[in-house]
DNA sequence: GCCAACGTTGGC
DNA sequence: GCCAACGTTGGC
């Protein structure tokens, strides 16, 4: 069992969003960035848990808990001209970027980026370190444990 | 809008 | 294969 965190930009598919979906499950679509896809690819497994992160949005931070609900396939996208993730690189035969299905499994209050940092066990969050971009980052076993005592408190 | 960080591109 | 220029991410 693995843990993940995955940034969605909420104007685009929020937590609400993928909670009304059937299954309240979605393709995470998008993914461009080589070990991001990777992560997706080779490393997750059916069931991991997944923290769904809200990014470039006015409260950044953790708002529900997921879980990875597929093996890799390759994403759709990238094969639609008309999408803003079309890479004309990529064929059906040769598709370069595979994604998994996301299933929400429960929305949480908003753990913001600001309470993230603050917290000492936290530190080493790759999300955390300055400059990171990533949009898919492991999280070890302790910093879930961690995030889920955060989200089981009220807000702060 | 700014800017840090870093990935990608393309000339050589 | 190097590396400068450029583009993107994403918080602030």
């Amino acid at each position: 069992m693995n843990y993940w965190l995955m940034k969605s930009e909420p104007e685009e598919c929020s937590v609400d969003d993928v909670l009304a979906m059937p299954n309240a499950t979605v393709p995470w679509f998008g993914v461009r960035n080589y070990l991001a896809r990777n992560f997706m690819r080779d490393q997750m497994r059916l069931q991991d848990g997944v923290l769904f992160y809200h990014s470039s949005c006015a409260l950044p931070g953790v708002v529900g808990l997921a879980e990875v609900a597929s093996t890799p396939y390759p994403d759709a996208t990238q094969f639609d001209a008309g999408s803003k993730y079309f890479d004309p690189k990529a064929s059906l035969e040769a598709p370069r970027w595979q994604l998994v299905d996301v299933r929400v499994t429960r929305k949480t209050r908003t753990l913001s980026l600001a309470e993230l940092r603050a917290h000492a066990d936290l530190t080493e969050m790759i999300l955390l370190r300055r400059g990171n971009r990533l949009s898919i980052t492991p999280i070890t076993p302790p910093e879930w444990n961690t995030i889920l005592g955060l989200l089981a408190e009220s807000s702060t």
